[in-house]
RNA sequence: GUGGCCGUAGCUCAGUUGGUUAGAGCGCCAGGUUGUGGCCCUGGAGGUCGGGGGUUCGAGUCCCCUCGGUCACCCCA
């Protein structure tokens, strides 16, 4: 059968019971980033189009070719936000709030790319902002929020790839070094880059090629270029990792795609996943963002982790299963519904979870429907209870059986038995 | 944006070199037990074979287009 509408091209619709791993995931991030001093905030989903350009840079895929945009009907050029910092920086220099400004958010993000696996053009994140401080124990800080997160999910075969970009002082250096070396040898690079290396010479040093991956193996790498102050900062953010025991790797040719990043950038790869798409998560400092997108200049630092890649890195893994029903009680009334609706609102009312089967069933089949839903005991009601002015208590989960209690007791039976 | 593979019940899939009314398992519903779930047995519902066009006496099967999925490039979460 082919339905009459389905979800767009790289959407995907999130039902139960697989949502129950969505609240989960997201609650658990909450907590971790909860315990550690973060607020959550909340952004549009959608923002002027040069909050983006600017935030992000023009340059990059994202924002030159993989942004929703349209006009609104008041004219403004608006884009959905396809990734959530500049939406985060923009709030802060509206609001100023006193620093450090430490924020976690949750919600999708929109990219117009090829949908592919853990690829999608509505996909969704989690993650944190900390703003305002440019010591190197924050950016310790928010990797291990990170690593936190994930172990706590379960995951164990992560790899932490780290990496420093140096800062408006040594990056142009550096650049010029990196510019000089391929400029010599930029006849061996890939048919791809050989013409265009000049535009983001950092992109060379990414290159899958073999042709490129060979010219950068011998490439200076930014980690010699760094000035005095870049250097402190990064090998105190060594110091501090190792300091807490988080492992990580260093990678001088791990280059972010977001024009933003200064000094530390890391990217967390999930090796259980065996597709292109590894990376469930990665995140950087941004000192000069704040500055660029018209605010005070503010140091700060945050990462963003890809939900749907972390539940594919968790099937992989075996690991953070869907949950149970946490359903107590299932009411199967056979007397005509009037029983049921009383005794599930009033357990409800109760504050204690109830359901119950609709349709005027057979016994047998409202017994069928209460064990399939997980609930811990069924309540039942037929003729001769409804006359009695009892019911049953069966349960479900044990070999208790059963047994016939004051319709009036159900609730404060439930209580002390259910804890 | 480029290329490879795929698209048959709600789900996972069979379907001989094109050949009558398209099947199975699981799930769902009902019955076996006129008051009792899980196990078992029986039956039932459910498909314009992704959509459109073409070739053919005849298309689930071949061709084209299109939509969607998937994998890789690219990029990233």
């Amino acid at each position: 059968m082919s339905p009459s509408f389905q979800a767009p091209a790289g959407t995907r619709d999130v039902l139960p019971p697989e949502s129950a791993r969505w609240e989960a995931l997201v609650d658990c991030f909450a907590r971790v980033a909860g315990q550690a001093g973060y607020g959550l905030v909340l952004t549009p989903l959608f923002e002027e189009v040069e909050v983006f350009a600017r935030g992000v840079g023009e340059s990059t895929d994202v924002v030159s070719r993989e942004m929703y945009e349209f006009e609104d009907r008041g004219g403004r050029r608006m884009a959905l936000r396809p990734e959530f910092t500049a939406s985060v920086v923009r709030a802060f220099i509206q609001y100023r709030p006193t620093t450090p400004w430490k924020v976690w958010y949750w919600g999708p993000a929109f990219r117009y790319e090829r949908p592919q696996a853990g690829r999608y053009r509505q996909f969704h994140q989690v993650g944190v902002e900390g703003l305002g401080s440019d010591e190197p124990h924050l950016d310790v800080e928010v990797v291990a929020l990170a690593w936190r997160f994930y172990r706590a999910l379960g995951l164990t075969r992560l790899r932490l790839d780290l990496n420093s970009l140096g800062d408006g002082v040594c990056r142009p250096a550096y650049r010029s070094a990196l510019v000089d070396f391929l400029g010599s040898r930029s006849a061996e690079l890939c048919s791809e880059h050989r013409d265009r290396w000049q535009l983001n010479p950092l992109r060379v040093l990414d290159c899958k090629k073999e042709e490129c991956r060979a010219v950068a193996a011998g490439a200076p790498h930014q980690l010699d270029y760094l000035c005095q102050p870049c250097s402190d900062h990064w090998g105190a953010v060594l110091e501090g990792l190792q300091a807490i025991k988080i492992p990580y790797v260093v990678q001088p040719r791990l280059v972010r795609g977001l024009d933003y990043y200064t000094r530390t950038t890391f990217e967390v790869a999930a090796e259980a996943l065996g597709t292109a798409q590894d990376a469930v998560g990665g995140g950087g400092r941004y000192d000069g963002l704040v500055e660029a997108l018209g605010g005070p200049p503010t140091p700060a630092i945050g990462f963003s982790l890809g939900i749907e890649r972390i539940l594919l890195a968790c099937d992989a893994e075996g690991v953070f299963a869907s949950a149970g029903s946490e359903l107590a009680a299932f009411v199967v009334d056979v007397t005509g519904g009037a029983a049921a609706l009383a005794i599930t609102e009033e357990l409800r009312e109760a504050g204690i979870s109830a359901d119950r089967a609709f349709g005027r069933r057979s016994l047998r089949a409202q017994l069928r429907t209460a064990d399939r839903s997980g609930a811990a005991v069924a309540l039942i009601v037929g003729p001769e209870e409804a006359a009695a002015g009892t019911v049953q208590l069966r349960w479900l989960r044990s070999d208790r059986g059963q047994e016939e209690i004051d319709r009036a007791k159900v609730v404060s039976r439930l209580r002390e038995e259910l804890g």
